[in-house]
DNA sequence: GATGAATGAGGTTTCATTCAT
DNA sequence: AATGAATGAAACCTCATTCAT
């Protein structure tokens, strides 16, 4: 839609631009910054590779493009989730299982987004890295207003800060979902979104799980 | 003591190794396998470069053995840690409390250590790399050892398997780590702990909380 | 008056050329031949790169004909101003005024100019570079032509040959000329052409330099 | 002598040094500094790439110590020549010829040498520029103690400035050297030095020039 | 046994030039 | 005719590894 109003040569480089990062998203994801040269993204992606540093400056931006496109892509929806519904148990529900989808549809590029998102990487200079994390910190604080809510609301009990219980509701999910994607038949995925709500509610709720 | 006992070549080679394994292990804990050269190690080891080849046929084997040392290290104490009382809850707390002691007496290897044993790194091939999570995976089973104990005696809840809580325990404890780390004032550590417990235990004991 | 009668889209294409050769020989100039891209010329131009080749076969060509083009400006304005006169003194001393003149007005340009000139230069390849180089050698013919007619007149002593007497003054006006770029404030333009005059008059000159 | 006490390593170290310093003055003399790879200059000297990057951080510092050695060695050959004599037109005399030999031992050299001594290069950052036109500016300033002393004996006639003739002397120097490298036929050296003083003693002198 | 100088493959990046539009 | 996106050769430089001493 809108798309088609942009010049034929803007959405021609939109293009361009999205089948770079998608080959550099790719190859990074399989073996990380380091074990991936340009020239392999550049053939990957059918380019020459002095087309590839007509849209990014050098290999740290794209690395960085590649890394924060996905980023915002998934803290767009993951905030949505978290927003979507009125009732706190639901909303949490909800942000497990559309995490659990956005895994499950990305599974190359997790091992890396976990990685830049919880700071275990060391590709990117000090200030790149910050952008990347500043996504994931502020989906975080979604996600403990959601807790905060609760708690206000007497629904859940107090047993550490908003944030505190997002970062470990966040943090167990990802777990989850890397055992997953390292064994997936011995850790199948479609039981743990409840499982990890279980772990939570159980202790939450000021009320009986029954309830839920 | 069992030094003493080995030819003195062996000890003064075993001593020498050691030290090649602590340059390293600063350096790349600071800045990453791809951002640290052999030649960096052999400076700050006070070796030759040639030395290290001696030692580790090449760098990926002297990461690898900085890794896996490091990792037998910690994963000896934790397990310790875990089996040492008969009480579950004791052993879930005496292995909180451990691995806190053991993060922050080696702050510089940790972000190293959970990139490593998460997998959320690409720096060692396959088979290097399964070595290093085998004793991850290995401790998580003794951490399951005492959920599954808990459970049959009725203790806790089974919100979940045992191996699941336990990697939930984990995985959240790693979590409450890393944020005090980056910001220790924001997040102080000497509460998480219990913090931590009281997810945990809210929702797993069967009895209430105010008995434990 | 002689390109009103070119067809327009002649003068334009005349136009246009020029408009390149001015942005080249500013960035040439400020910069050198290597560290200046077809790219900031055409940038500077407003011109397409396109462009610049359908002027150009090549960078070199395009060097080539900047340099050539000032080159002949500079030599068509000094051989006028040798043989402007009849008198040889007259001469010598309208070239030197000239000169000065010609190089405070391109300031910019005349590092390349002394550099392509004498040969000081590895930019160009030898066909062109004899190309370049013969403007200039033509001007020394010229200049030499009036110290021969002077010894012939027995105006100057014939301390050395014509050709070697006019390289002389030339080079001495030139080197004289650089010192006064590089430091204005210490070595001020407008006293040095009656010192180089002095200089050569005092040997030269058959009578007394108070004749003169 | 020195060198024999040097420890072997030292020694050899030296030699490499100096035999890559050959091989890239070599080059770049005939080529210029923009037409000279680093791996030309490797297969030259007979090293690999990498072992010139252990003498020189990289091809700028490379190119600098090229025309700074061989600055330092013009320099002092020269200024010696200019101290040598505590007559002055025997100073001059020996400047002069001194030039003439130290340009002909190092024809190669002499168009890069002026160049950068002249400032009519691009190749060095400011910085590294100016430390070798120090050299040069500080070899011209010696010999205009000489036209200083001369002027203040009375046996110079104060035409212009010690540093100004000082310039003059040595430019008109390189002028004809220069006709003689592209020329030598035409231009023959010998009696060049001559040529040179009679254009400046004839001017200079009190006394007439046959008394010389 | 220890050394570290030497190696050179392979990485990132630039930029003169072409050619489809 | 003018454009400028695309190309890819070739430049500089790093660093894991070897091997003569």
């Amino acid at each position: 839609m809108r798309e088609e109003k942009l010049p034929r040569r803007e959405r021609e480089k939109l293009r361009q631009c999205e089948e770079i990062l998608a080959a550099a998203r790719e190859l990074f994801s399989e073996r990380g910054y380091h074990n991936v040269s340009m020239h392999e993204i550049a053939e990957k992606a059918e380019f020459a590779i002095g087309t590839l540093y007509k849209f990014f400056r050098n290999k740290e931006e794209l690395y960085h493009a590649v890394v924060l496109e996905q980023s915002d892509k998934f803290h767009d929806v993951l905030v949505q989730a978290i927003e979507a519904h009125g009732d706190e148990i639901e909303c949490l529900r909800n942000y497990v299982r559309t995490k659990g989808e956005l895994f499950s549809a990305n599974l190359s590029f997790i091992r890396l987004y976990i990685a830049e998102s919880r700071g275990a990487s060391y590709n990117l200079k000090a200030s790149l890295n910050d952008e990347v994390r500043k996504r994931y910190y502020n989906m975080l604080e979604q996600l403990a207003l959601v807790f905060d809510e609760g708690i206000r609301k007497k629904r859940f009990r107090e047993i550490a800060s908003p944030y505190q219980l997002a970062v470990a509701l966040d943090t167990v999910l990802n777990a989850f979902l890397l055992l997953w994607i390292d064994a997936p038949e011995r850790h199948p995925f479609p039981e743990y979104p409840d499982t990890i709500l279980d772990i939570f509610f159980r202790g939450l709720l000021v009320r009986d799980i029954a309830t839920v």
